[in-house]
DNA sequence: AATGACAATGCAGTATACTGACGAATAACG
DNA sequence: CGTTATTCGTCAGTATACTGCATTGTCATT
């Protein structure tokens, strides 16, 4: 006979949302301890990655590439760029457009941080199987392309 | 030949936190627009999940079933508070607590909304076949489970 | 060239999540 | 009993994520 604290765990349990949102949680803990030396967080990292493979991009083309609200991503870039990690300079082109970009000190942290990075994954996922683990990304992979038009910011 | 759009795409998913945090967007947004008649939120209705459970709840053991920050389990619980959905009061056994309460239109709200949360839920898992579901729960809980000490906040 | 639609960004406001520090109350110990 | 340690809640500060609105620049149509 379940408890009334063990009824409400498996509830929650239960609920997808719940254990994606701790799963979250915990992959954030892991990537801030394991890449703590350089400061950055997964957000900030995943843009710095979208500029090491395309220089010069504006703020919503960012946005559809790392799946980043754009307002969140304006957050970032100026966060990035008080750093000196990141420049940003008004299109000529298209003077809607602000263009960052990564310069030769933000791309070696980019290169220097991919190792403390990848711990970070590793150990996320070290609890399953190697065959669990594949089939974990497989699913996840599905399920964020089958629902990739919702939240508002889908991957372009 | 992938051009370098492709490439930085495979990059970024495939880390598993890239996709979590997708899926957490993703989950989110579902969850809004089915639950819009409620404006309530994921975490606002796991810590009502709770107190619907166990009433007379101290903060900390919120955040503790709840498995959210202490921090944030306040802020919630003043929001909740102040749309009269939950109700605070310093315990008269240990004045350090403060125990939350749901109120019967709380739990009448808790109720009335469990059938729209469970839609949210069902939704986002649909892109999956009916083993598949069961596999991706298993394997979450798999890693909830094993990395549950990470985070600020550890389910107890 | 003027107008009107649209696109890129900005700004204000809100919610979740965490860190570190603090005060107040309680518990533990000698 | 009194000192110490711990626990609970709070506060200030920061980062991600989103909504809605406003502003500015571009472009197509007339």
């Amino acid at each position: 006979m379940a408890s009334t604290i063990d009824e409400l765990k498996s509830k929650l349990g239960d609920r997808p949302g719940h254990l994606i949102r701790r799963l979250h949680q915990i992959h954030v803990a892991m990537f801030l301890e394991e890449c703590a030396a350089y400061s950055l967080t997964p957000v900030q990292y995943a843009v710095m990655t979208v500029l090491a493979v395309q220089p010069k991009l504006d703020q919503i083309s960012i946005a559809n590439e790392a799946a980043i609200d754009r307002t969140n991503v304006a957050d970032v870039l100026a966060r990035l760029e008080e750093r000196c990690i990141v420049t940003r300079q008004v299109s000529s082109a298209d003077r809607r457009m602000k263009l960052a970009v990564l310069p030769n000190e933000g791309a070696r942290i980019t290169r220097d941080m991919e190792a403390a990075m990848q711990r970070a994954q590793d150990r996320f996922l070290a609890p399953l199987a190697a065959d669990q683990r594949v089939e974990f990304m497989r699913l996840m992979d599905a399920l964020v392309n089958a629902n990739n038009a919702f939240s508002r910011a889908p991957a372009r």
